[in-house]
DNA sequence: ATGGTAGATACTCTA
């Protein structure tokens, strides 16, 4: 079972390239985010044409989540229980082959002690009272998407630079480890200790180019399906190729 | 303290 997580801004600007990837790679699972894109224009059938069914939950040019995957997608849940009715579309849950799937578009906060920042900080506490009440930590699950959160320091290319910041603050890496501590493993983790693997790279100032990117997209697993895992990897390849989203691909692999 | 780029929508907002 492979399952694949990838922030794609605008699926319809990516679509040539997302399909390319899924093909190539053929995950079971991919959940995507930011798809920019109401649920009416989600271009469903390029992916039935490769062999996956889709189930989405967008908006208008923000936000907007989806899942692609080759086996059906059953109980599926769009937004948190306590969403208001025009609340932002950031979530989609699903049930694939026995694993309860969450894919989350995490909000990035804008700066510390913004509005913005506030939101984001309610919004993970909600997550988290979500998972103790709506999902079983004995089941196998996955909790991924763009967490626009680095963990640690070894995630981010200069924490000094960093340090404090949106994305890399102590309130935001709290509310993680909280949400981690309900009873999820960092799968990429699992597999890579060192610095230096990022999912994110700013389209600004060359980031890229100069590797200045954080790792900010997770794919975290409860111990049950954890034990299972026998690969993750970053696919840096993904930010090379032409209008690349600012976001890769992270995937992991289960023994079944 | 600010700029740099990208996407969607409508000349601005979000990231």
């Amino acid at each position: 079972m492979k399952i694949a997580t990838w922030n794609v801004n605008s699926i319809t600007a990516r679509l040539p390239q997302v399909l390319e990837w899924t093909r190539n790679n053929h995950p079971d699972v991919l959940c995507i985010q930011e798809t920019k894109c109401i649920d009416q224009k989600f271009p469903a059938s390029g992916f039935q044409e490769i062999g996956y069914q889709v189930a989405v939950f967008g908006q208008p040019t923000y936000n907007g989540v989806a899942i692609a995957s080759l086996s059906s997608i059953n109980d599926v849940q769009r937004g948190l229980p306590d969403d208001e009715a025009d609340a932002q579309r950031r979530l989609i849950a699903g049930t694939i082959n026995n694993i309860r799937i969450i894919n989350v578009y995490v909000p990035n906060g804008a700066e510390v002690g913004s509005d913005k920042y506030e939101f984001k900080l309610k919004w993970l506490a909600r997550l988290h009272k979500y998972l103790d009440n709506h999902c079983d930590v004995k089941q196998s699950l996955v909790l991924c998407g763009d967490f626009n959160i680095a963990p640690e320091d070894r995630d981010v290319h200069d924490p000094a630079l960093w340090e404090g910041k949106i994305l890399c603050s102590d309130a935001e890496r709290a509310a993680l480890e909280n949400i981690l501590q309900w009873g999820l493993v960092d799968v990429f983790r699992k597999h890579h200790k060192g610095g230096g693997h990022y999912s994110w790279w700013d389209y600004r100032a060359g980031a890229f180019r100069q590797n200045n990117g954080l790792r900010i997209d997770h794919l975290w697993a409860t111990e049950t399906l954890a034990k299972k895992s026998v690969n993750a990897w970053i696919d840096k390849i993904t930010r090379t190729l032409e209008k690349p989203s600012d976001h890769v691909p992270v995937v992991a692999e289960f023994a079944d």
